[in-house]
RNA sequence: CGGGGAGUAGCGCAGUUGGUAGCGCACAUGGUUUGGGACCAUGGGGUCGCAGGUUCGAGUCCUGUCUCCCCGACCA
């Protein structure tokens, strides 16, 4: 491709409003461009690496038997409402009406369609196991979009949808996702942490998350250095704290704390470290109220609290945190100052792990600008049920060793799903077993985000100058920099490599400009290999060829280029399998 | 949804007490250049986010509204 051919708008400076580096270099590039919030348009040169994505991803999906379909991007409400998951996505859902006043909404994923579908086609075991994928469109209303193509509101997604008979057939249809999403990041050039996940909306059970380390990510695992423990921050597990009674019991005393109600504020006014500082989080579970207990460096894990059952209430709604004015109400002190302590009201307590045996703990004293300090948790509070219910806090002991947790912000580029019977049976998706009885399908279901995989590539491949792209998804192998056109051999020597390396999808810069710009953008765009074609090397008939990670820098003569290139292209291919 | 910030040329920005809307880059034409974002000359490009209001006069003051960015969001 020549360079004067194509529109590739590359920016001198640094866009406005923009912090995250991915971000700002997919717009200097010219790869995107926002339409409006969390919405955006594919340049030439970002669609092809985007496309570059997709087809290894499509390699990849192929290989383990998938077959590609397309579902439709609208779909009826009254679908979403069948699984319950119209109330459960909630605003993030779009929605519209069709002509008609029909109820219509544009999918967030499409579980329910698929499932929809195969429970129409799919009758009998001798069908399955199947693996249907789509790369699609995909609608969420995001309250935050963030990060250019980070979180967006749409976005590209590979999703995928496997059918087995049953739990046994099922695991193998997870595992050769597993493995293909392994080869698809490793091609893409990007490490992984694979790690234990909630499944939240999706799924029933298990899950797992293809995770990319970056300060800028979104979301947050914990990892072992030691043993290598890892899960995502929302369900991570923290080992048995077993110095929380190293010191002597004191008196309970209540206090003047004349600041507000939060864990900072507390424990600077107290001088008492985060973690001698106890939560105390009025929640309804049900109708009745629940104080929830923790340590004050700990946050809470809503993804935990909800599969806590307290035992003796009957309920079939979830935990959720009173407001205001009912703390208020109820216990006549603000959010900030209350605690299950000296409470004449009786409510349950549940109380995290991490607390047992705690004393000389500072809480509310159901009092506004008091607090209780020399609090034993054995002592002063009769806990109903003990339970695992906090994120996991940077130094926390790994619940597999015991050594140090880290707590580390990561990009989530893939997610797989052991779904169950959660989509077959209410969308009565059946097939008949080998003994000629009804069973509901057991479902996988496997997300892989395409713009997130660019955005992720561009976050750990980049340097002060720009993008270094790995080899299989930069948008061209290689550019032909020839420093002035004008001078005719140059010109004549470029044009004879540009038709020679035509195998490599070269980029032709064939701009009048000066040396100098031709070297910031081709820097900027992150092409692998560059081939420089000056006055000075043609003197001894060799033309210079450097690749973008600096690793190479070399002359060779102008007639090697070709076998060089070559060479290079096939030490640069991912080796990851 | 709560808090903070910002909308002026394609991009990045300036615009004083209210008094002819500017700079750099980019763009166009001509010329000189050509190994790390060249130079000279000339030129085009704006309902100052939108709608009201105050005023002889509004980019500037007031009110409303839209959009975008950042931080936080059942975490006491």
């Amino acid at each position: 491709m020549k360079w004067t051919e194509n529109f590739l708008p590359t920016l001198k400076e640094h866009p406005k409003n923009i912090e995250i580096p991915s971000h700002a270099l997919s717009i200097r590039v010219g790869l995107i461009r926002q339409s409006i919030s969390g919405v955006h348009t594919y340049l030439p040169l970002g669609w092809k690496i985007c496309l570059n994505i997709i087809n290894i991803i499509r390699e990849e999906m192929n290989n383990i038997g998938a077959q590609e379909i397309l579902l439709p991007a609208l779909s009826t409400a009254e679908l979403w409402a069948k699984t319950g998951r119209l109330a459960g996505w909630g605003a993030e859902i779009f929605r519209l009406k069709d002509r008609g006043n029909r109820e219509l909404c544009l999918s967030p994923t499409h579980e329910e369609p698929i499932t929809e579908f195969v429970s129409k086609e799919i009758r009998s075991y001798k069908e399955l196991p199947c693996i249907f994928y789509q790369i699609q469109t995909k609608f969420r209303d995001e309250p935050r979009p963030r990060g250019g193509v980070l979180r967006a509101r749409e976005f590209i997604m590979k999703d995928s949808y496997s059918f087995d008979i049953d739990e046994t057939s099922f695991m193998e249809s997870y595992v050769k996702h597993r493995t293909a999403y392994e080869k698809i990041l490793t091609r893409c050039g990007l490490s992984y942490k694979i790690v234990d996940a909630s499944s939240g909306l999706m799924g029933s059970g298990k899950s797992e998350e293809f995770m990319v380390s970056s300060p800028y990510g979104e979301d947050a695992i914990v990892t072992c250095k030691n043993c290598g423990y890892s899960a995502n921050k929302e369900t991570g597990k923290i080992g048995e704290i077993t110095n929380n009674a190293k010191e002597q019991s004191s008196e309970l005393e209540k206090i003047s704390t004349p600041v507000k109600g939060t864990v900072d504020e507390i424990s600077k006014f107290l001088n008492v470290p985060t973690d001698k500082l106890m939560k105390s989080i009025l929640y309804f579970y049900g109708s009745e109220p629940i104080f929830v207990l923790l340590r004050g460096n700990h946050e809470i894990s809503m993804d935990k609290l909800n599969k806590i059952k307290i035992a003796n209430i009957e309920t079939n709604g979830s935990f959720r945190i009173a407001a205001p004015n009912e703390v208020k109400n109820l216990l006549n002190a603000d959010v900030g100052y209350i605690s299950p302590v000296n409470l004449s009201k009786s409510i349950k307590v549940l109380a995290a792990n991490s607390l047992k045996n705690s004393n000389n703990l500072v809480t509310g004293a159901n009092e506004n600008l008091y607090h209780f300090t020399g609090v034993d948790i054995e002592r002063d509070i009769q806990v109903t049920q003990w339970a695992d219910i906090e994120i996991p806090d940077n130094g926390d002991p790994c619940p597999k060793c015991n050594k140090e947790l880290n707590l580390e912000p990561v990009i989530e580029l893939g997610h797989i799903f052991d779904l169950g019977e959660k989509y077959s049976t209410p969308l009565g998706a059946n097939v008949l077993d080998q003994n000629g009885q009804k069973k509901s399908i057991y479902m996988g279901s496997y997300g892989i985000g395409v713009e997130r995989i660019m955005a992720a590539a561009i976050e750990t491949h980049n340097d002060s100058e720009g993008i270094i792209w790995p080899m299989e998804i930069a948008p061209f192998k290689v550019i032909i920099i020839p420093l002035n056109i004008s001078i005719p051999d140059i010109k004549a020597t470029a044009e004879k490599i540009y038709s020679e390396l035509s195998n490599f999808d070269p980029l032709f810069d064939n701009r009048d400009v000066s040396a100098g710009v031709k070297f910031k953008d081709a820097n900027l765009i992150g092409i692998p290999i560059q081939i420089i074609i000056g006055e000075n090397s043609l003197k001894t008939n060799e033309v210079e060829i450097k690749t973008r990670d600096k690793k190479i820098n070399t002359k060779v003569n102008k007639e090697l280029v070709l076998e060089t290139i070559q060479k290079i292209y096939k030490e640069n291919q991912t080796k990851g399998y």
